[in-house]
DNA sequence: ATATTATATGATTATAATTGCATATAATCA
DNA sequence: TGATTATATGCAATTATAATCATATAATAT
């Protein structure tokens, strides 16, 4: 049962917190590593979980390994984005995670 | 968040395959139990998760159970039709669990 | 070549979820 | 009342998930 596995992916605050980010567009994990505030292996293993769940594809350029929504699936499950902009917009915290992100992404710090 | 505690009631098989069943109407443990052929304890302990997650209530008539959806929690979040009319009824062992729901409902077996 | 940076992963521990079995509770039935 | 049926729950064992810390790998920069 794949949807078990997706819900499965998305069963996690910080994974929701993660796809609420990449709705900027991709990221590398040290954005999301530093906007979360989480350890960069922990920041890793979860985004190496929606991946696993095809929730999320990745591509390395350089150093950096940037992760995106993994479109084939949003386009299987149209559920998926209907959660993305409606409810996952509704969430506080998401919404506070995203602005510092655009923070981030305009600073100096952002990579690449 | 409580949408990653729907998940998390989500994110497992045997309680997708009850939710499934459950949209033949209102149903008490023992159908479940007798047509997804898990324990009783099983049954009722996923239920329950069910019913904590907010998906499904129920309600007690004599010596029975009954579990029925949440329609609250189905106005506030659209996703979750989405999800049961499209999604769940493409998975193959939920058409015949569904299936069986009728048989096990026409036969003389079905309680009430 | 060495140092630095980004990412992944192994090992360990901590925590949570699931199951099985036995038992408790409550309603019904004989 | 005593037996039966439906449901829930306590406990123990098992399994799965998550977090931490250390280290490995790979690319880049000096």
């Amino acid at each position: 049962m794949e949807i078990v596995h997706i819900f499965k992916a998305m069963a996690d605050e910080t994974r929701i917190r993660m796809l609420s980010l990449l709705k900027y567009g991709e990221l590398c994990v040290c954005d999301i590593e530093e906007v979360l505030n989480v350890q960069q292996s922990n920041a890793s293993r979860h985004l190496n979980k929606l991946k696993l769940a095809g929730l999320i594809v990745s591509r390395k350029k350089s150093q950096w390994v940037y992760y995106r929504f993994n479109e084939d699936i949003f386009h299987a499950y149209p559920f998926l984005s209907i959660i993305l902009n409606d409810e996952v917009s509704k969430i506080e915290i998401c919404e506070q995670d995203f602005a510092q992100l655009k923070k981030h992404k305009e600073s100096k710090a952002a990579c690449d």
